[in-house]
DNA sequence: GGCATATTTCTATCATTCTCGAAATACCCA
DNA sequence: TGGGTATTTCGAGAATGATAGAAATATGCC
């Protein structure tokens, strides 16, 4: 995974709304949420969750999928792996051997 | 940890030019890495560097230690590994089990 | 087609962030 | 104390982000 791309989730991550959003989606389980029963749980603006959601699937930690008028929002399990092992391999793993590193920022 | 707390910590990691910085001191291990040898890794500005090691020390992720002029700068591996059980326990370890979490947002 | 519900897009405002150069401060050594 | 190196603080400009109300769109049902 390119360090951007890390960056971006972890941005996407970083904001305590969208954050909840992710949380709530991730406890949904493979059954996903609703935009609708979302923004009764977190408790926002529609369009203002909306706004966050765009940004959640921009990055790929969130999916969408329509069923009849309702979006069915899914958290993407894989997605957050990654990250976390973009975060274990290059900012974690090599705590007790860091000069076996490639040491370029 | 509380949500406000590991969305801050995402956030200061979420943006690429402090997701360098915080890589390389993670690579740079127990040793550390003064401001200015960053500041030549990274190649920006001291003062923009500056701007943003308070953001990383101000989350916990990043300590500093001064040695006669010079400041060392320290991963702190224990704020990461915190980050992580955040993002473990809350967002990704009830994968298949939700219903045994407050569902709460 | 017309209505109802679900969601997004548009528009606007306010706040924050990123970046850097210049100036100020901190620390050490002679 | 004077000078030199290291780092921060200040000031400013451009960019981005968060929020929400109003209007628009999408879908299904009758």
């Amino acid at each position: 995974m390119k360090l951007e791309t890390a960056a971006t989730q972890l941005e996407a991550l970083g904001n305590p709304t969208r954050l909840r959003i992710y949380r709530a989606l991730v406890r949904a389980g493979e059954q996903g949420l609703a935009v609708g029963h979302l923004q009764e749980r977190i408790g926002i603006a529609a369009s203002t969750l909306s706004h966050h959601l765009h940004r959640l699937i921009a990055t790929g930690l969130v999916g969408q999928e329509r069923q009849a008028t309702t979006l069915i929002c899914r958290a993407n399990y894989a997605a957050m792996n990654g990250l976390l092992g973009f975060l274990s391999d290059e900012c974690c793993a090599d705590v007790r051997s860091p000069q076996t590193k490639d040491n370029a920022a």
